[in-house]
DNA sequence: GCAATACCCTACTAAATTGATAGAGATAGT
DNA sequence: ACTATCTCTATCAATTTAGTAGGGTATTGC
């Protein structure tokens, strides 16, 4: 389960980057659309802020809005920005490698192996799907289809 | 992350598992053999008796084997019972399914539909691999490779 | 210049989770 | 009876999560 702080993040992410090129959107307009504690909220768009992903306007007319294009944008990356390493053991994360205290082979270790195959499976999805993507709907794999997954 | 309890679990049936047919393993030789406390891998043995997947001898010739076939016990299923759901959002989740309390429509939520594909293709890799593949490092997908991911 | 608006920053807190440790009880074998 | 082993419950410290609180700082418009 992610947190709800990325899930926060995704959306007001998502609401920011459905607004017309060169318009800010506010904390206060971003938290009363989304369900999203203001306080809570404004802690999250900084992180953002600081990590590149938007940029911001203080006084009267602030707000926030996209600094990098939206296409540019993975879900790994912001992901990342709030959850930390996505890799399920350390011993996996390029980015956040550290080897398991205990861990006598890590070629030889069958847990890493598996992991590994399913952390690239996730990967490959979250590494090539940006913002830009999930607004637009636009297919993944390269053909259209209706989803076949059921609520419940 | 997946949290060392589980990961201690997958050691733990990895070493059961490895056994030859019929013998039994202490919590002692395991944990001493495999770099767990021992109370806590107690807890974790108990955790898999219960649910099914090992069985126990109390007494001087006691200790835990499998009590499913290897080849019929999944990664996923392990990890369910020490981590919880596995899907990342709660409506994304079968077993655990929960709307999202602020949800307005699941069938048109981008953030689900993504993280929809993401735990897709994860799950067919956890939802198939077994204690028997991981010990005898089948190949996944129908045909073998050497790894090529680089630890670091 | 001054107030209103909106972002910026830090500190705090309650509840849950993680990663154990501790100790007593139940059961099986010799 | 004795001992090895599993069984069960309680407890604990550290960390994380999900916020709340309350100022401080920049910008705009009058």
């Amino acid at each position: 389960m992610i947190s709800n702080k990325a899930k926060y993040a995704f959306r007001a992410l998502l609401a920011i980057a459905e607004a017309p090129e060169g318009t800010a959107m506010t904390s206060t307009e971003i938290a009363a659309n989304n369900a999203i504690p203001h306080k809570f909220l404004e802690q999250i768009l900084l992180d953002l802020k600081k990590a590149g992903i938007l940029e911001s306007r203080r006084g009267k007319l602030g707000g926030y809005a996209m600094l990098r294009p939206t296409d540019t944008v993975t879900f790994s990356e912001i992901l990342r920005i709030f959850e930390g390493p996505l890799a399920p053991l350390p011993c996996l994360s390029r980015q956040f490698y550290r080897r398991c205290d205990d861990c006598e082979s890590e070629v030889s270790c069958a847990i890493r192996r598996e992991f590994g195959r399913a952390y690239d499976a996730s990967r490959q999805v979250l590494d090539s799907r940006t913002i830009a993507d999930a607004l637009h709907d636009d297919a993944f794999g390269g053909f259209v289809s209706a989803p076949s997954r059921k609520a419940g």
